[in-house]
DNA sequence: TTATGCTAGTTACTTTATGTAAGTAATTAT
DNA sequence: ATAATTACTTACATAAAGTAACTAGCATAA
Protein backbone atom coordinates (compact mmCIF):
# COMPACT_ATOMS: atom_id res chain seq x y z
CA UNK A 1 0.00 0.00 0.00
CA UNK A 2 2.93 2.43 0.36
CA UNK A 3 2.56 4.79 -2.69
CA UNK A 4 5.41 6.92 -4.05
CA UNK A 5 4.41 10.17 -3.16
CA UNK A 6 4.61 12.79 -6.00
CA UNK A 7 6.35 15.80 -5.17
CA UNK A 8 3.56 18.58 -4.67
CA UNK A 9 5.82 21.07 -6.82
CA UNK A 10 5.96 19.00 -9.64
CA UNK A 11 1.97 18.31 -9.46
CA UNK A 12 1.57 22.20 -9.56
CA UNK A 13 3.95 22.28 -12.50
CA UNK A 14 2.00 19.49 -14.33
CA UNK A 15 -1.46 21.19 -13.83
CA UNK A 16 -0.71 24.14 -15.20
CA UNK A 17 0.95 22.67 -18.25
CA UNK A 18 -1.57 19.87 -18.73
CA UNK A 19 -4.17 22.56 -18.76
CA UNK A 20 -5.59 22.77 -22.22
CA UNK A 21 -3.41 25.54 -24.64
CA UNK A 22 -1.29 27.15 -21.79
CA UNK A 23 1.65 24.84 -23.66
CA UNK A 24 0.82 26.61 -27.08
CA UNK A 25 0.10 30.25 -25.57
CA UNK A 26 4.15 30.41 -23.52
CA UNK A 27 4.99 28.92 -26.97
CA UNK A 28 3.90 31.33 -28.88
CA UNK A 29 5.21 34.29 -26.35
CA UNK A 30 8.67 32.61 -26.28
CA UNK A 31 8.62 34.60 -29.62
CA UNK A 32 8.18 37.62 -27.97
CA UNK A 33 5.46 39.84 -27.25
CA UNK A 34 2.04 39.58 -28.26
CA UNK A 35 -1.84 40.88 -28.52
CA UNK A 36 -4.90 39.09 -27.59
CA UNK A 37 -6.18 39.15 -31.14
CA UNK A 38 -2.79 37.84 -32.28
CA UNK A 39 -2.97 34.54 -29.71
CA UNK A 40 -6.59 34.50 -30.74
CA UNK A 41 -6.77 33.83 -34.46
CA UNK A 42 -2.73 32.03 -34.56
CA UNK A 43 -4.18 29.06 -32.46
CA UNK A 44 -7.25 27.52 -32.89
CA UNK A 45 -8.24 29.04 -29.06
CA UNK A 46 -11.49 30.65 -28.06
CA UNK A 47 -11.61 34.18 -26.38
CA UNK A 48 -13.67 33.36 -23.69
CA UNK A 49 -10.76 29.98 -22.64
CA UNK A 50 -7.83 32.30 -23.79
CA UNK A 51 -9.04 35.52 -21.88
CA UNK A 52 -9.26 32.54 -18.84
CA UNK A 53 -5.34 30.94 -19.31
CA UNK A 54 -4.30 34.63 -19.39
CA UNK A 55 -5.37 35.75 -16.12
CA UNK A 56 -4.71 32.11 -14.84
CA UNK A 57 -1.05 32.26 -16.21
CA UNK A 58 -0.88 36.18 -14.95
CA UNK A 59 -1.52 35.31 -11.55
CA UNK A 60 0.85 32.27 -11.47
CA UNK A 61 3.34 34.68 -12.43
CA UNK A 62 4.35 33.42 -15.65
CA UNK A 63 2.66 36.07 -18.19
CA UNK A 64 2.85 39.74 -17.71
CA UNK A 65 0.33 42.16 -18.84
CA UNK A 66 0.56 45.73 -20.52
CA UNK A 67 -1.53 48.49 -21.37
CA UNK A 68 -0.44 50.55 -24.19
CA UNK A 69 -2.66 53.70 -24.41
CA UNK A 70 -2.88 54.39 -27.70
CA UNK A 71 -6.03 54.60 -29.82
CA UNK A 72 -7.27 51.85 -30.09
CA UNK A 73 -5.76 50.67 -27.15
CA UNK A 74 -2.43 48.30 -27.23
CA UNK A 75 -2.54 45.32 -24.80
CA UNK A 76 0.68 43.13 -25.00
CA UNK A 77 1.10 39.75 -22.83
CA UNK A 78 4.46 38.64 -22.88
CA UNK A 79 6.40 36.17 -20.11
CA UNK A 80 8.19 37.05 -17.28
CA UNK A 81 11.67 35.26 -16.24
CA UNK A 82 9.33 32.34 -15.06
CA UNK A 83 7.50 31.85 -17.99
CA UNK A 84 10.45 32.12 -20.13
CA UNK A 85 12.02 29.88 -17.94
CA UNK A 86 9.92 27.20 -19.20
CA UNK A 87 11.77 27.54 -22.68
CA UNK A 88 13.70 24.07 -22.59
CA UNK A 89 9.78 22.14 -21.92
CA UNK A 90 8.74 23.42 -25.20
CA UNK A 91 11.78 22.90 -27.02
CA UNK A 92 12.04 19.27 -25.60
CA UNK A 93 8.67 18.59 -26.46
CA UNK A 94 9.06 20.13 -30.44
CA UNK A 95 12.23 17.75 -30.22
CA UNK A 96 10.23 14.58 -29.47
CA UNK A 97 7.23 15.73 -31.76
CA UNK A 98 9.89 16.16 -34.98
CA UNK A 99 11.55 13.01 -34.01
CA UNK A 100 8.51 10.35 -33.36
CA UNK A 101 5.27 12.01 -34.58
CA UNK A 102 4.68 11.29 -38.61
CA UNK A 103 4.88 14.22 -40.89
CA UNK A 104 1.81 15.43 -42.61
CA UNK B 1 -3.04 38.66 -41.05
CA UNK B 2 -0.09 36.55 -41.51
CA UNK B 3 0.05 34.15 -39.12
CA UNK B 4 3.58 32.18 -38.37
CA UNK B 5 1.79 28.70 -38.75
CA UNK B 6 2.38 26.06 -35.68
CA UNK B 7 3.94 23.09 -37.01
CA UNK B 8 0.97 20.49 -36.81
CA UNK B 9 3.76 17.61 -35.54
CA UNK B 10 4.29 20.45 -32.11
CA UNK B 11 0.88 21.20 -31.71
CA UNK B 12 -0.19 17.33 -31.92
CA UNK B 13 2.41 16.73 -29.14
CA UNK B 14 0.74 19.39 -27.17
CA UNK B 15 -2.45 17.83 -27.54
CA UNK B 16 -0.79 14.74 -26.18
CA UNK B 17 0.89 16.39 -22.92
CA UNK B 18 -2.17 19.02 -22.31
CA UNK B 19 -4.35 16.13 -21.78
CA UNK B 20 -5.40 16.17 -18.02
CA UNK B 21 -3.29 13.45 -16.58
CA UNK B 22 -1.67 12.25 -19.26
CA UNK B 23 2.07 13.65 -18.19
CA UNK B 24 1.73 12.53 -14.75
CA UNK B 25 1.00 8.68 -16.18
CA UNK B 26 4.01 8.60 -18.18
CA UNK B 27 5.95 10.27 -15.40
CA UNK B 28 4.96 6.88 -12.98
CA UNK B 29 6.26 4.77 -16.01
CA UNK B 30 9.83 6.25 -16.39
CA UNK B 31 10.32 4.46 -13.15
CA UNK B 32 9.21 0.99 -14.52
CA UNK B 33 6.09 -0.98 -15.54
CA UNK B 34 3.23 -0.29 -13.31
CA UNK B 35 -0.09 -1.49 -12.85
CA UNK B 36 -3.78 -0.36 -13.23
CA UNK B 37 -4.28 -0.28 -9.18
CA UNK B 38 -1.46 0.89 -8.81
CA UNK B 39 -1.52 4.12 -11.23
CA UNK B 40 -4.73 4.55 -9.66
CA UNK B 41 -3.70 5.02 -6.16
CA UNK B 42 -0.95 7.03 -6.37
CA UNK B 43 -1.96 9.38 -8.62
CA UNK B 44 -5.69 11.01 -7.86
CA UNK B 45 -7.34 10.08 -11.26
CA UNK B 46 -10.13 7.73 -11.58
CA UNK B 47 -10.57 4.19 -13.34
CA UNK B 48 -12.88 5.85 -15.86
CA UNK B 49 -10.28 8.78 -17.21
CA UNK B 50 -7.41 6.02 -16.56
CA UNK B 51 -8.68 3.35 -18.44
CA UNK B 52 -9.49 6.07 -20.94
CA UNK B 53 -5.80 7.51 -21.37
CA UNK B 54 -4.09 4.15 -20.99
CA UNK B 55 -6.34 3.43 -24.27
CA UNK B 56 -5.36 6.49 -25.97
CA UNK B 57 -1.51 6.22 -25.48
CA UNK B 58 -1.40 2.87 -26.07
CA UNK B 59 -2.75 3.74 -29.35
CA UNK B 60 -0.40 6.50 -29.54
CA UNK B 61 3.06 3.47 -29.43
CA UNK B 62 3.35 5.86 -26.05
CA UNK B 63 2.28 2.90 -23.59
CA UNK B 64 2.72 -0.85 -24.17
CA UNK B 65 -0.10 -2.88 -22.46
CA UNK B 66 1.06 -6.71 -21.29
CA UNK B 67 -1.26 -9.93 -19.50
CA UNK B 68 0.10 -12.21 -17.36
CA UNK B 69 -1.96 -14.65 -17.19
CA UNK B 70 -1.32 -15.33 -13.03
CA UNK B 71 -4.13 -15.37 -10.48
CA UNK B 72 -5.69 -12.78 -10.20
CA UNK B 73 -4.49 -11.83 -13.05
CA UNK B 74 -1.39 -9.22 -13.73
CA UNK B 75 -1.88 -6.15 -16.57
CA UNK B 76 1.13 -4.00 -16.90
CA UNK B 77 1.65 -1.14 -18.68
CA UNK B 78 5.40 0.08 -19.41
CA UNK B 79 6.41 2.71 -21.52
CA UNK B 80 7.80 1.94 -25.58
CA UNK B 81 10.82 3.85 -26.78
CA UNK B 82 8.79 6.74 -28.20
CA UNK B 83 7.16 7.25 -24.51
CA UNK B 84 11.11 6.90 -23.30
CA UNK B 85 11.72 9.57 -25.41
CA UNK B 86 9.34 11.66 -23.43
CA UNK B 87 11.56 11.55 -20.47
CA UNK B 88 13.40 14.98 -21.03
CA UNK B 89 9.88 16.53 -20.96
CA UNK B 90 9.29 15.24 -17.97
CA UNK B 91 12.62 16.13 -16.39
CA UNK B 92 12.62 19.41 -17.93
CA UNK B 93 9.09 20.23 -16.01
CA UNK B 94 10.90 19.19 -12.84
CA UNK B 95 13.44 21.42 -13.46
CA UNK B 96 11.52 24.44 -13.53
CA UNK B 97 9.06 22.99 -11.01
CA UNK B 98 12.24 23.08 -8.37
CA UNK B 99 13.17 26.19 -9.34
CA UNK B 100 10.48 28.61 -10.02
CA UNK B 101 7.15 27.03 -7.45
CA UNK B 102 7.14 27.96 -4.13
CA UNK B 103 7.58 24.63 -1.74
CA UNK B 104 5.45 23.49 0.33
C1' DT C 1 -22.17 -23.96 -2.08
C1' DT C 2 -22.81 -19.58 -1.06
C1' DA C 3 -19.92 -15.76 0.25
C1' DT C 4 -15.75 -12.85 0.00
C1' DG C 5 -11.86 -10.92 -2.22
C1' DC C 6 -8.78 -9.53 -5.83
C1' DT C 7 -7.70 -7.16 -10.38
C1' DA C 8 -9.13 -4.70 -14.21
C1' DG C 9 -12.00 -2.63 -15.92
C1' DT C 10 -17.20 -0.55 -17.51
C1' DT C 11 -21.65 1.95 -16.89
C1' DA C 12 -24.90 5.55 -15.60
C1' DC C 13 -25.16 9.80 -13.84
C1' DT C 14 -23.30 14.53 -12.12
C1' DT C 15 -20.21 18.30 -12.25
C1' DT C 16 -16.77 21.01 -14.55
C1' DA C 17 -14.41 22.74 -18.62
C1' DT C 18 -14.55 24.30 -23.12
C1' DG C 19 -16.74 26.00 -27.48
C1' DT C 20 -19.97 29.26 -29.90
C1' DA C 21 -21.99 33.26 -30.93
C1' DA C 22 -23.60 37.50 -29.69
C1' DG C 23 -22.95 41.68 -26.87
C1' DT C 24 -20.29 45.65 -24.45
C1' DA C 25 -17.29 49.79 -23.99
C1' DA C 26 -14.09 52.99 -25.55
C1' DT C 27 -12.28 55.23 -29.41
C1' DT C 28 -11.60 56.80 -34.22
C1' DA C 29 -12.76 56.97 -39.22
C1' DT C 30 -16.36 57.90 -42.84
C1' DA D 1 -24.93 58.83 -37.39
C1' DT D 2 -22.82 54.46 -38.80
C1' DA D 3 -19.26 51.44 -39.01
C1' DA D 4 -14.87 49.55 -37.49
C1' DT D 5 -11.32 48.08 -34.22
C1' DT D 6 -9.55 45.96 -29.84
C1' DA D 7 -10.21 43.50 -25.77
C1' DC D 8 -12.95 41.48 -23.55
C1' DT D 9 -17.66 39.37 -21.18
C1' DT D 10 -22.09 36.91 -21.14
C1' DA D 11 -25.46 33.28 -21.92
C1' DC D 12 -26.07 29.08 -23.57
C1' DA D 13 -24.62 24.28 -25.66
C1' DT D 14 -21.53 20.47 -25.89
C1' DA D 15 -17.60 17.75 -24.40
C1' DA D 16 -14.57 16.03 -20.81
C1' DA D 17 -13.82 14.46 -16.23
C1' DG D 18 -15.35 12.89 -11.49
C1' DT D 19 -18.21 9.55 -8.56
C1' DA D 20 -19.98 5.53 -7.21
C1' DA D 21 -21.84 1.37 -8.18
C1' DC D 22 -21.47 -2.67 -11.05
C1' DT D 23 -19.37 -6.74 -13.98
C1' DA D 24 -16.28 -10.72 -15.12
C1' DG D 25 -13.04 -14.16 -14.10
C1' DC D 26 -10.86 -16.70 -10.87
C1' DA D 27 -9.56 -18.26 -6.09
C1' DT D 28 -9.92 -18.94 -1.31
C1' DA D 29 -12.87 -18.98 3.09
C1' DA D 30 -17.03 -20.25 5.75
Amino acid sequence: MNQALICPRFEKAMSIMSQRWTGLVIYQLLTGPKRFCTLESSMGISGRVLSERLKDLEQQGIVKREVYPETPVRIEYSLTDQGMALEPVLREIEKWSQEWLPAE
